[in-house]
DNA sequence: AATGAATGAGAGTTCATTCAT
DNA sequence: CATGAATGAACTCTCATTCAT
């Protein structure tokens, strides 16, 4: 019904063999669905158009996943295991928290643009069961902690501009998040150069006696903001 | 079943009385659909939900909107007009570009932390039929031409540093984006104290003679995560 | 499919119309269903099965009733409220214990080889949800208890030889039982003619020190028992 | 997921071991299959339930039986070939008709007490198709038509009172497959005072004439009927 | 002899939508 | 106008059974 990218035509065909070899199928179904729910989201693809993707029958997905609950839990897991892999890397590195958060702004760039990443960001955790919102919550929390305790550490080393962290964390991990939307590898722009961009005009709002303390554009602009709200 | 902000509750007393103008039943039906839409997302939402909130049965509904995505369209019309107007205003002003930009992350705070901006961003466009995605999609494609046409002015007139407008205006709206899906009016931090952070954040990100002359740091960062992604 | 009694052909008029009569449609559905489970089973009887008995569509029962369960626990409420209608006023007769016996035999008889009280006896309650299990079996576990205490109070006024009362109530409600088995109108004997020799062997096994000959307690109690049916 | 009584567990070393016989393999499913179904009813035990308690993979299961029905099939076979011995042996005594009746009672009870004897009394018979449920049905028929020998031999002989056989054997086995559904071993009461108890009662009910205190047929029916037991 | 994989058929349930009143 | 009733289509999930190995 829906043409599919070329890329899933390799999950088709390793089905297509009778022989042995679950760890694959169960990626391949995993891919599958993650590609098909970014495309038509999670509650508009049903069991039958994954399997019909793979050329299977429903309930051969069903020797895989208990549900299909257990499919977009999955796929959160692998997503957040990514992310999780690359804090771990910066955290580890001896660094000015600036460059620290110019790493993960480049570390998360490269996974919301992957398919697994984008599934984090993208998919909704409102149709998991209490259980499965409860555990996808969690990990989404915490990663938003870590990356909070970047920026905290960037302030207390000095290569930070004083600041709200909480605040900051969400401006920094929200404008990436966009790209999860808007972004497309065939777009005209390279991925290097947007993620240069994004490097560039982030962490020049956050570095340290930068224009903001001089210019205090913020109160500023809050006045002028402060006519159009009354 | 699912307990509803007690904000609805006035919209069972316009129903109450049927001698009111229709306008204001649609636009009950508006108010009360959208605040569903946000709680339990579009598609998670029945029709049967949205008349028992509003004491109505459901083919009372059918008087007022042909079919579901009629109300979902309606309501995106609603959000994107309250965007377009703010933009309107913005525009007519005679400022620098970077003033522009801040009054721009104001207003679109405001909007964005209300009902129908929200449901702006939050609710899934891919719910609605081709015509009404081309509309909807439509719509926010302008925004975001404006946003961008805001940016290129600060360029224009020195206030912003050179930039790619695309991507600083997706990062502009993408950080704001993510307000609707984080800000709770009861959360500990006011509204205005948060806007002011994000104006003060964003606008540092962008404007001229600040860090990002002078430091460096994003071709510094780069170079860095340049090692994590190999 | 299967061919149902004349006796549900008026039911399928009565959907035929699509004037309202809620609670004849609702009625209508219970005994359509408690024919169709008595005959199939519960868990062999479809939605489906029971709609198109009654000329309607699957969802067309989803106005009557929640679930399929609800139409199963509510065949329960009204076969257990005969039963209990029938113990009240054996309970409020001033009877030696054996005659309320033996007019509980005979009523008892009277409800079981009726449809809703045949369907207590014979429908699985196994099927049930955990909730609706503990309901079911509370009232059948009740109405074991009033049994028992007929035997009790029978024992104490004499009329009744010392035993267990347990074992005794399993011993008169199960042979009971077994008619909502074996039991057809349309079968040879008469149903007066079966309840009369019940009657007399149980009573006989019960009955103190008597003779049943000399005392003839069938035929007295029968005749108290003919009050309960007319 | 199921808690299973511990009686189940020697089939699972039964399996464990390939070499054994075939006989023991099948008599192992059955068993297993037997104690589910009363558990759980046959139709919602799955041949997976089965086979993952016996911790073999479902298609094994075929190798022993044709399909599910032919386990139900063989299950009740087994079950009305215990009731069929037991009617044998009384059949042969030379004993007044009463006491072969109380014979009955007692090893009656005794069989339907046991795995395979309450799962003939217990499990629907219409789950089975048309020529399975013909070819038990037929069993049980033959059952009862030999019950009421019984009993029509004890009027002949005088020690029965005249009555109707056909309901007397119905009162009489509908009162013991009641235990079917209650008994329990670990409940309160012994066994043998339960089939006292049982045998004095319906003893009373059918003897001619005599009272049952002076004639203590309970207590001479029960010791001839521990000659069977042992 | 025995397994992992797969399937066709069908279950219960939900929902947007439309009649007839 | 507004309602109760009804429907067709869809969805998730289960199961007995059978391949291919």
């Amino acid at each position: 019904m829906h043409k599919q990218s070329a890329a899933l035509q390799p999950h088709r065909r390793l089905f297509a063999d009778r022989r042995r070899n679950p760890d694959g199928k169960r990626g391949a179904v995993l891919h599958t669905a993650v590609c098909m729910f970014l495309e038509r989201s999670y509650g508009r693809t049903s069991m039958n158009d994954v399997a019909m993707q793979l050329n299977i029958t429903k309930p051969a997905l069903y020797h895989y996943f208990r549900n299909k609950e257990e499919i977009l839990v999955e796929i959160y897991r692998l997503g957040t295991d990514l992310i999780d892999g690359m804090l771990d890397s910066i955290e580890a590195d001896e660094k000015p928290g600036l460059d620290k958060v110019a790493d993960f702004i480049a570390g998360y760039i490269r996974i919301i643009t992957g398919d697994f990443g984008r599934a984090v960001i993208r998919l909704d955790d409102g149709e998991l069961s209490k259980a499965g919102r409860k555990l996808v919550r969690g990990r989404k929390r915490e990663i938003d902690h870590r990356v909070r305790a970047l920026i905290e550490g960037g302030i207390r080393d000095g290569s930070i501009a004083s600041c709200d962290a909480k605040i900051a964390s969400f401006i920094l991990a929200g404008s990436i998040h966009g790209m999860a939307s808007w972004y497309e590898p065939a777009g005209p722009m390279e991925l290097t150069a947007i993620t240069a961009e994004y490097v560039r005009v982030l962490t020049a709002g956050l570095a340290n006696g930068g224009v903001a303390e001089l210019m205090q554009p913020a109160s500023l602009a809050f006045k002028s903001s402060a006519r159009i709200q009354g």
